[in-house]
DNA sequence: GCAAGGTC
């Protein structure tokens, strides 16, 4: 029941109301007077009484003798402003409590008495919100051009208090002061321990003598808190540095390859997006790309797939009751021949025998209670809301006061909560009884009568911190609320209700016939009790009455068709789709995924349509493309797997933090090093579908270079290959202009990449070998054009052809391509013309003309044929099948959205329109498109649709002779492909 | 201009 309670805060009194959960959901002012219990408040300031943190162990009876019944000053600091309330109203008992201000405006601090195994405490409890420190490079390595973007995985980080957060550090400074003992009331996973960490890192330096200790509780209830206080541990150090060892990790290896990829990037090809802006950045995350990943492996799959046909038998028996529609047990088959043949079988002998009817109860149960995710998923499934719109509008509800906090795992309600069936689960359906819509079902849950509720079921999930998202203040819609308020509100309320009602019931009936050896099956439901379903009004439960039968009767089918179908490929990802698969794999967290989801759309690596369906972007497929050709599975959940594996070693103590970060940054960079030396498979792929600008090699060669060596003569930059705008190489001192240290390298070189291979000879190492290219007429003939070269004196050949060639920049020539190349670039720039059709308003990456060269495995370039769909006349692309029966058999497939047209290659070549050309080009408009498959979510061959494509008409009367045409008697082809019916 | 994780 929700009560309400009065309490001074700073001279004014508050009326404070307390959830069922014991959560302050609401105060308001007031001017009544209101006796509060005295504090007794003991400041010491003697460090006589203080410097002696080993004997101050709360826990520790001998301490408390030598303390005496001295009042010791205890900071506690809770996650969240909300805990630090919960937790200072359950242990004050809600007597005596007092709340002033902290420096920061959310942050309040609560003041109150309470004693620790007898220790009397004076309690100050506050709280931060959420991490109070942030991780960063040190300033050397802050800008992107300062450094090469491979120094990320050593340049020193720190961590700091960001400036939003030195409010929070303040308070702590302040009130730590003032303090002996130090509580930290973190949630306890591995984050809060990390937290609690930085509260100690900032305490400890306003007040180095401080005790500190942890409370562990698991949930928001009197005994869990009054226990945890009476049994405060060390906190975990172990826990901390797996967190520690994330953020290290994510930093390095985000900020290396986001800034790889972006300067490779961004200015070597025109990248169309929305806003168009100078400030794109092509992103690289551990967490972003999997989600990346995802949506474009469904892209593929739905593009790779080939229709095929299947065949599948259907018979209907229509009497005096009613209509029973029975299915083939065998399913379909995409053997045709065999289906006829079974069908004839049927036709000869079309007597129908009934061989079982099963009749037996159903239950339909109720949601688990709601976490997180599921309340993303249902928002986007019921009323199409982002999961980052949804979470937005939750914590609007939630800082209102109308629902629990919404970042949850919890998925069930125990009993360690306080949310105890048949008190305060009660008590919030009592409230919702004055609802004008639902209220009349929370009216029939409460009575007894109708034996609608029962003890809700949980899901298994329980993050031991927060309860399931439900209601926590009744409310009919206020002014302030949008739809989407109020559409987000019944659906907590709903399922909260729900959770707590009954199954429905339905009685299900099965009859199985057999008709020439064949097995057919028809399935009835009467819905006996709706329960649940009356308030959950989201879901359904459809029923369809059977005629009665009894076992042995016969009847002849009043139809009974061969009918054809064609496999379809599964839907675009949907949002809750693709937060099912991050949820699965273990990509982000709960509070997490829809930040995840939203930068695939800021950074256009990704759209989503109206039915909130994900399509990668040329930009998205790009990426993705440009690393799975390099053979890296970057774009994979393996990665962060891996890393959650190694936390979790770090967390039980069986791997150090510098073990892990060590290891897992070795390997990372290894692989950045190899991605950059194989970059052109990024590029490759981008070039599929952007336009180059013709500035070889993009900003990144030009920005930063790849590095060789560290440099010798200032002996703190490293020295890194670049190209100058004319096109000649040298490696230069990263310390420029303050060190100008250069090697110019012969002019005639054409290509030049730093390998991970570093020289044997020179020293100090390691000075890594350059694999060049030469312009074969500008260098002597004995010479090769390609060479694996060392820079640090060692190559003799390298030597001879500066000697004889000279460098770039003693010659300094400008040759006429590179003149171009700026040219060309300029005028890009200045205005987007189409390089193919030679108009402006679109760029040729959107021009409709080439719209078949931008797609992968198009043939245009390789002068092989690409032929227009004979449906919708879109281009089609050329692909090759990897399917059991067809594996490497080409063919074509249109590359519209809104058509699904695939012929195979050997029948169009051969002019003849072969069997299988046929029959795909007919197939009917309705079943092609890739929306028209919604609904069939299964892979593979046996994904397929039952389309209503009758070929046989009802046969039951006619004979059969031989394997012709049922229609015209023709037996040179089927009735499927019949002229006279169309086909 | 870069990550992901807390939370307001």
């Amino acid at each position: 029941m929700v009560t309400t309670h009065k309490c001074q805060l700073n001279l004014k009194i508050v009326h404070l109301t307390i959830s069922p959960l014991s959560n302050i959901i609401s105060s308001r002012e007031s001017s009544i007077a209101y006796t509060v219990y005295p504090i007794p408040v003991f400041h010491c300031y003697n460090p006589q009484h203080i410097h002696f943190p080993h004997r101050q162990n709360p826990n520790c009876s001998s301490t408390r003798r030598k303390m005496g019944a001295r009042t010791v000053t205890v900071l506690n600091v809770a996650e969240k402003p909300s805990v630090a309330r919960s937790v200072s109203t359950i242990l004050s008992r809600n007597q005596g409590i007092r709340m002033r201000e902290g420096r920061s405006r959310y942050n309040k601090i609560f003041e109150f008495s309470y004693s620790i195994r007898g220790q009397p405490c004076h309690m100050l409890f506050t709280s931060v919100t959420g991490h109070l420190m942030e991780l960063e490079f040190d300033e050397r390595f802050r800008k992107w051009h300062s450094c090469d973007p491979a120094d990320l995985y050593h340049a020193p980080v720190r961590k700091f208090v960001p400036e939003d957060k030195k409010d929070i550090k303040r308070t702590l400074e302040e009130e730590a002061r003032r303090c002996q003992w130090l509580v930290l009331w973190l949630d306890c996973d591995r984050e809060g321990e990390n937290i609690a960490f930085e509260v100690v890192d900032v305490c400890t330096m306003a007040n180095q003598n401080l005790t500190i200790k942890r409370a562990r509780f698991s949930a928001l209830i009197d005994r869990e808190i009054h226990q945890a206080v009476q049994n405060l541990v060390e906190p975990n150090k172990w826990f901390a540095d797996a967190v520690d060892a994330r953020q290290e990790i994510d930093l390095r290896i985000g900020a290396s390859f986001t800034r790889f990829q972006t300067m490779l990037m961004k200015d070597a090809f025109i990248i169309d997006t929305a806003s168009g802006d100078r400030n794109l950045v092509l992103s690289y995350g551990p967490c972003q790309f999997p989600t990346l990943g995802f949506v474009v492996e469904r892209y593929w799959e739905i593009q790779a797939h080939e229709p095929e046909e299947f065949w599948t038998i259907n018979c209907s028996h229509r009497s005096e009751e009613g209509l029973a529609n029975f299915n083939w047990m065998r399913g379909h088959l995409f053997d045709y021949t065999c289906a006829v043949v079974i069908y004839e079988m049927c036709i000869e002998e079309p007597t129908a025998t009934v061989t079982d009817v099963k009749q037996q109860e159903k239950l339909k149960y109720p949601p688990h209670p709601l976490n997180t995710i599921e309340l993303e998923k249902r928002a986007s499934r019921y009323f199409r809301m982002s999961s980052e719109h949804t979470m937005k509008v939750a914590e609007e509800l939630y800082q209102a006061g109308f629902i629990s906090y919404p970042r949850t795992e919890t998925d069930s309600f125990s009993s360690r909560t306080d949310l105890h069936v048949g008190t305060c689960l009660y008590t919030i359906v009592q409230e919702q009884q004055a609802h004008p819509e639902w209220g009349t079902y929370a009216q029939r849950l409460l009575d007894p009568e109708t034996g609608l509720w029962r003890n809700p079921r949980g899901g298994g999930h329980d993050d031991k911190a927060h309860p399931p998202i439900h209601p926590t203040k009744f409310s009919s819609g206020e002014s302030n609320w949008s739809q989407d308020h109020h559409k987000l509100y019944e659906l907590v309320v709903r399922h909260f209700l729900a959770c707590v009602s009954k199954p429905a019931v339905g009685a299900e009936t099965t009859v199985e016939i057999d008709i020439a050896g064949e097995l057919f099956h028809a399935s009835g439901r009467v819905v006996l009790e709706r329960n649940y379903l009356d308030v959950y009004r989201y879901e359904s439960w459809g029923g369809t009455m059977l005629p009665t039968y009894t076992v042995g009767q016969q009847f002849v089918p009043t139809t009974l068709t061969l009918d054809s179908g064609v496999t379809r490929p599964p839907p675009l990802l949907s949002e809750a789709d693709l937060l099912t698969c991050m949820d699965k794999e273990g990509i982000g967290t709960d509070a997490t995924m829809h930040d995840h989801i939203k930068k695939l759309l800021d950074r256009f690596y990704a759209t989503k349509d109206a039915n909130t369906r994900f399509t990668p972007t040329n930009l998205g497929e790009a990426l993705v493309m440009g690393y799975d050709d390099m053979g890296y599975k970057l774009w994979k959940p393996y990665l962060r797997a891996a890393m959650e594996r190694d936390m979790k070693s770090v967390s039980e103590g069986t791997k150090s933090k510098s073990e892990v970060l060590a290891i897992s940054l070795q390997q990372m960079k290894a692989c950045f090093l190899d991605a950059r030396v194989n970059k052109l498979k990024l590029l490759e792929a981008m070039e599929i579908f952007f336009q180059r600008t013709n500035r070889a090699g993009g900003d990144e060669l030009h920005a930063t270079g790849e590095v060789v060596r560290q440099c010798g003569l200032c002996q703190e930059s490293d020295m890194v290959l670049r190209k100058n705008r004319d096109g000649n190489f040298m490696v230069g001192c990263l310390g420029y202009p303050q060190c100008r240290n250069a090697v110019w390298l012969p002019g005639p070189v054409l290509e030049a990449d730093v390998t991970a291979n570093a020289c044997n000879t020179c020293t100090p190492g390691p000075v890594y070998l350059i694999k060049f290219k030469f312009r074969r007429l500008e260098i002597p003939p004995n010479y090769s054009a390609d060479h694996l070269g060392c820079i640090g004196g060692c190559d003799q050949i390298l030597a001879e052809l500066t000697e004889i060639c000279g460098t770039g920049s003693r010659t300094g020539r400008a040759r006429g391509p590179a003149a171009q190349t700026n040219n060309a670039r300029q005028s890009n720039t200045r205005q987007v013309v189409c390089m193919n059709c030679q108009e402006t308003g679109h760029s040729s990456n959107d021009c409709p003309s080439q719209r078949n060269a931008r797609h992968r495995g198009t043939n245009q370039q390789n002068g092989e044929a690409t032929v227009s769909c004979s449906s919708c006349g879109m281009p089609c692309v050329l692909r090759t099948a990897n399917t059991e029966n067809n594996r490497g058999r080409k063919f074509y497939k249109c590359q519209s959205q809104e058509c699904n047209f695939f012929a195979w290659e050997d029948s169009l070549n051969t002019g003849t329109g072969g069997r299988n050309f046929t029959r795909s080009s007919s197939i009917p408009q309705a079943n092609r498109g890739r929306n028209g498959g919604r609904g069939s979510r299964g892979r593979g061959r046996h994904n397929g649709s039952h389309a209503a494509n009758t070929t046989f008409v009802s046969a039951t009367g006619d004979p059969v002779s031989g394997r012709r045409c049922f229609v015209c008697g023709d037996p040179s082809h089927f009735a499927n492909v019949c002229p006279i019916r169309g086909g």
